[in-house]
DNA sequence: CGGCATGATTAGATCGATCAAAATAAACTG
DNA sequence: CAGTTTATTTTGATCGATCTAATCATGCCG
C-alpha cells in the first residue's frame, strides 16, 4: 500500500497548523493567499488526498451515491440501465462523488438495504430508477428525510413530491409517428403494455395524440402484452392480420419491436402488394419502430428512439449537488427535468 | 435522517462497556455467552449498524470493492460487463462488502484513479476486468501491494503473478466445435480477432484443436477481423464464398456472430443446393454459433456460448475474501478459477 | 490460604479530519 | 497611542469504532 499522508504530514511541511491546511482546501477564503500557496504547494510535493472516512466521522457526509443495479430482466433493455450506470458514475466523480451499488429483490428489500446503508456506510444520497406506481421507497426516504432523486416521474397525481429527472416518452413516440406520418403512413398501429404502467401509457399517449392530429383514429390500432419478444411477435401478427390495412408500428420497448419485426416478415404480411401507404404503390415492408436504441437495435437495422441517458445521469447528479452542497433554497425548489428523446433511424423505418 | 445509534447506545443498554460490545461482534469467542446474548439483544432492540467510516479510521479496512464501469463500446458485449457487475454486488454484499465503481478512459487513467480512490476512500481491493497484454495495472497494484483479482487471465507468460477468475474460451469453443462436427458439419469456419489477444487467440485455439482431432485440417477456415457486426459479415462472406465448402462457423463475439447470420443470409449462399454436409444433402442454412450469449443472441435466436458470469463474480468475491479477511498461507495460495462456459442452442445451430 | 494462571471486562489512547473557540497579528479609529 | 475591530492562525475537543494494556473475578494447586 502507498504511504499513508495525513494532514498533518502537509501542516508540518508547509509550516502551519492543521488547521490551516484544513481551511486552505475548504475555506480559500480565510486563509492568506500566500499561505494557502505554500499549503497547496505542499499538498502537491506529498500528494495529499483528503480522507474520506475521517472527514466523514467529522462532518457526516461520505460523499458516496447509492443506486441499485437490476438483473437485466429480459436482457434487451438492461442495456439502458448500463449506460444510465456509467453516465452516473462520470458525472458523481466530477463533482467529488463516487457510485455504489446495491441490490434488492423488491421494494421491501430495497428499504432493508437503505437502512443498512444509511447506517453503514451513510451515502449522501440515492439515485432510484424504474419509479412506479405507489412506490414505497420514495415515501420511506422523504419520510426519513434521505436525499434522493428519481430517474422516471412519480406517476400517480398524488404520489410524493420530489426530484426526477426523466425522458419524455410521449414526446418520443410522437417524433416516430410523425416520422412514420412524413414517410406516407396513416394506419399506424401501436404496440404496448397493458395500461397502469406510466412510462407505457405516457408512450402510447404520444402515439394517440400525433395520430389523432394528424386525423386518424388510433382506435383499434393499439396492442398490449407483456414486454417479451414472443408476445411482441403474437400481437403484432394480430394487429397487422386485421383488416385495419396496418403498414407500420411503433413500440413501446425494442423488445416488442423485435416480435414486431418477426411478425411483419412472416409469410404472407411483409411485402404486402397494394398495402403500401398510397394504396396501389409498390410492395413495402411493414415499418417498425422501437423505443430505447438498445444495441440490439444497432445490430437488426432497427430504428429506435434513443434517451439520452448520459445528460439524464449528469441532471441526477447535478440535482443532488445543488441539494447536497449548495443551500436549496426553500422558496426556489431545484428544478425536475424532462429530457427528449431522439429518433435514430435505420432499415426497419 | 435516521437517528443515529452507536456502540455507546448499545453498551448503556446492555450495561456492558464499549469494548465489550465490540468483542461480542467481532471476537464472540473471549465474551461470556450470557454477556454475548444480552448484547445482541441491546444492538437487535435499537437496530444498531456498525459505522464503516469509524471502523475504517481505526482497522484501515473499508470494505469496499471498486472496480471500473466501462462505457459499453459496441453495445452488444457491453451486457457482459453489467451481468458481471451485479453478480459482483451480491456477493459482496453476502461477505459484507460493497462495489464501488468508477470509470477511466485508459490504463493510464486507471492507474491514476487507482491513486485517489486508494488515498480518499481506500478500497479493500480491485477488480480488474479486460486484461490484456503489458497491462500496466496489475503492475501498479503488485507493486503498490494492493489486493485485486482479474476478472480474465494475465496473458503474457512473463506477465506478474497475481489471483484470477477467468472463462474457458477455447473449452466454449471446443464445445461449439464439437456440436457442429455432430451435426455433420465437416468445413467449419472460425470468425475471430486479430491475432494478439490473448482471448481471441484462445478462443480460436479451441475451434483449431478440435477440428485437428477430427482430421479436419484448420489451414485457410479462418478469418480475422475487428469486433464489429459489419466486419464480421465482410469476413463471413469472404470465406463463405470461398471453395473450401464452409458449412458452419464459430465466432469468437455474438457480434461477429451477428454479422455472419447477416452474409449467409445474404443472396446465393444461404440454403445453397448441394453444400449442406453429406455433400448431396437436403439444403440447409449455413450454422453459426456466436460467443457470450448476448440479449441479442437470445433475440435473434442466435446459437451462442454462455460465461458463468454470477458464478465468476462470486469466485472473484471469494478469492479477494481469502486473501482480505482469511490469512492466506503463503506456502498456499489461493487457487485461480478457470470456469466453463455452456452453449445455448438456438435456431441458429 | 497465598500465589498465579486463565477468563472476562473495562479504561484510555488512537485513527485523520473538522468544528468551536481561543489566541495572535494586523488594521482601524478617535 | 490606547482601545477596538477585523483578519489569520492555532489549540483542544470530537465523530464512533477498535487496539492496547490494565483491572477485576475465578479457579486451581501446593
Amino acid at each position: 500500500m502507498a504511504e499513508k499522508v495525513t494532514i498533518a504530514d502537509v501542516a508540518r511541511r508547509a509550516g502551519v497548523s492543521r488547521q490551516t491546511v484544513s481551511n486552505a482546501l475548504n475555506s480559500p477564503g480565510v486563509v492568506r493567499e500566500e499561505t494557502r500557496q505554500r499549503v497547496l504547494r505542499a499538498v502537491e510535493e506529498l500528494g495529499y488526498r483528503v480522507n474520506q472516512a475521517a472527514r466523514q466521522m467529522r462532518t457526516g457526509r461520505s460523499r458516496l451515491i447509492a443506486i441499485r443495479i437490476e438483473p437485466d430482466r429480459d436482457g434487451i433493455n438492461g442495456s439502458v440501465l448500463d449506460r444510465f450506470l456509467h453516465g452516473l458514475t462520470e458525472s458523481a466523480a466530477r463533482s467529488g462523488y463516487r457510485v455504489l451499488l446495491y441490490t434488492a429483490d423488491d421494494d421491501r428489500a430495497e428499504v432493508d438495504t437503505f437502512e443498512d446503508l444509511l447506517g453503514a456506510y451513510e451515502p449522501d444520497a440515492f439515485v432510484l430508477t424504474s419509479t412506479h406506481h405507489g412506490d414505497l421507497r420514495t415515501a420511506w426516504l422523504l419520510d426519513q428525510k434521505v436525499p434522493f432523486v428519481t430517474f422516471g416521474r412519480p406517476w400517480s397525481s398524488d404520489s410524493p413530491k420530489h426530484l426526477w429527472v426523466d425522458v419524455d416518452g410521449a414526446a418520443g413516440t410522437a417524433a416516430a409517428t410523425r416520422h412514420l406520418l412524413d414517410a406516407g403512413h396513416r394506419a399506424i398501429g401501436f404496440l404496448g403494455w397493458p395500461p397502469g404502467s406510466g412510462v407505457g401509457d405516457d408512450r402510447r399517449e404520444g402515439w394517440a395524440r400525433t395520430l389523432t392530429a394528424a386525423g386518424v383514429d388510433p382506435t383499434g390500432l393499439s396492442r398490449a402484452t407483456s414486454d417479451e419478444v414472443a408476445d411482441g411477435e403474437k400481437a403484432a401478427y394480430d394487429l397487422l392480420r386485421s383488416d385495419l390495412g396496418v403498414t407500420a408500428l411503433v413500440c413501446a420497448s425494442d423488445s416488442l419491436a423485435l416480435g414486431a419485426l418477426h411478425a411483419a416478415r412472416s409469410p404472407g404480411l411483409a411485402w404486402q402488394p397494394g398495402r403500401g401507404p398510397g394504396g396501389g404503390a409498390a410492395e413495402r415492408p411493414v415499418a417498425v419502430i422501437g423505443f430505447d436504441d438498445t444495441p440490439v437495435a444497432k445490430a437488426v437495422g432497427l430504428t429506435s428512439l434513443s434517451q439520452p441517458l448520459a445528460q439524464a445521469a449528469a441532471h441526477c447528479v447535478a440535482l443532488l449537488t445543488t441539494l447536497l452542497d449548495g443551500q436549496a433554497k426553500p422558496g426556489e425548489p431545484p428544478a425536475n427535468v424532462l429530457l427528449e428523446p431522439s429518433l435514430v433511424v435505420r432499415q426497419s423505418a
